[in-house]
DNA sequence: TGTATCGGATACATGAACGTATTGGATAGG
DNA sequence: CCTATCCAATACGTTCATGTATCCGATACA
């Protein structure tokens, strides 16, 4: 079957208002009115094109997740190539698109994904993808990485930085504040991936 | 308005219910019917003690906050009190308590308080008390602690600990590893905490 | 032991969200 | 321009969770 343009138009517009309604309420209490009347919408349109609020919400993770994903290797294009791990560190913080409302929505993915198998590979597929990007960056590092003894290898660094993100990420939705996440990040990644002098 | 032993009993086994029925299921589609249910009680029993479900899940999520926070504390303590930090991470790390069930309930919790200032402060509060034990241990450490440069004293350090904390918490809500966990919190702290030789 | 209060059970009414079946307007194709 | 198909709107009926009002057994207290 063929996909109209129309129908396309309809699933973007649902998509987009789904987001604008499950960032300030959160998955839970939202209803399948709420985001048909957001997206300007009855109830038909959602019927006609989702079966369950789910089936819309892990839709919308992974159109979300994948944009996310191009915006991260763009911050880690950033400093140049060949560039001290420094200042790598240090410009990719700073063009790094720290969204809260893409977090409130992430997090509240994860929860499902906690209980949830087939939605746990899923997400760690997405994870999987930004630990690689982050990897084969840090590789590129001029003269070659002088990680910290508990950090083995380039992998296990790739791995820190995930975990140091998702620190902050915790940080961030409490106190709302991105000024401190961004020079917070900076720091452990300072710490994780560099030997004090 | 006194507390009768009836009502105490009645609440705690309440609270209990609600651990068993909130871990696996989530709070958005706990109902009030479950949590009575599983603890062998109709619905009579949670209105005579609570309004709303929200109501018990703030209890809830403070009594075990404050069980947790005395296991860390505890943890905390297992090495001597002038050991180095090396042995202070491990000895600590190994005894901490993992329990996935409780992640997942505070994460729970986290997204409530995320959107809600209240809560947030309720939940800081918490997290401030934790760092601030973490801090106390950390500044007892045998031989002026050797941080790395970016981490600039006890109280960041605390911090960092902390975050940390919640980003291995993250992987173990997605991969049930709770020994690789383990094993991956050591390196972090390690990283964090020491200055690489 | 008698009595008054307390607390959980039960029954009922209400409202909200859901899913479906049908309609009618829009749109694409000839 | 006409027609067939598509798709969102509408209007049901149903289910489910909720909150309340009442009842009755249990418990505390004199």
């Amino acid at each position: 079957m063929r996909v109209t343009k129309r129908r396309a138009e309809t699933k973007a517009r649902l998509l987009d208002a789904a987001f604008q309604v499950f960032a300030p309420k959160g998955f839970g209490p939202a209803r399948i009115d709420d985001v048909c009347a957001a997206a300007g919408y009855t109830r038909g349109a959602f019927y006609s094109n989702y079966t369950t609020l789910d089936e819309l919400f892990f839709d919308l993770y992974d159109e979300r997740a994948a944009l996310i994903a191009a915006q991260v290797t763009e911050s880690l294009t950033a400093p140049p190539l060949d560039a001290p791990v420094e200042e790598v560190i240090e410009r990719t913080v700073a063009t790094l698109l720290l969204d809260r409302d893409w977090l409130l929505v992430k997090t509240d993915f994860l929860l499902h994904a906690a209980r949830n198998p087939t939605l746990a590979r899923r997400l760690a597929g997405h994870r999987d993808q930004l630990r690689q990007a982050v990897r084969d960056r840090l590789a590129s590092v001029r003269g070659q990485l002088a990680l910290p003894s508990s950090i083995p290898d380039v992998d296990a660094a790739a791995k820190a930085v995930v975990a140091a993100y998702d620190g902050v990420t915790v940080q961030l939705l409490l106190d709302s504040d991105v000024t401190a996440a961004r020079a917070w990040l900076t720091q452990l990644l300072t710490a994780l991936l560099t030997r004090s002098s």
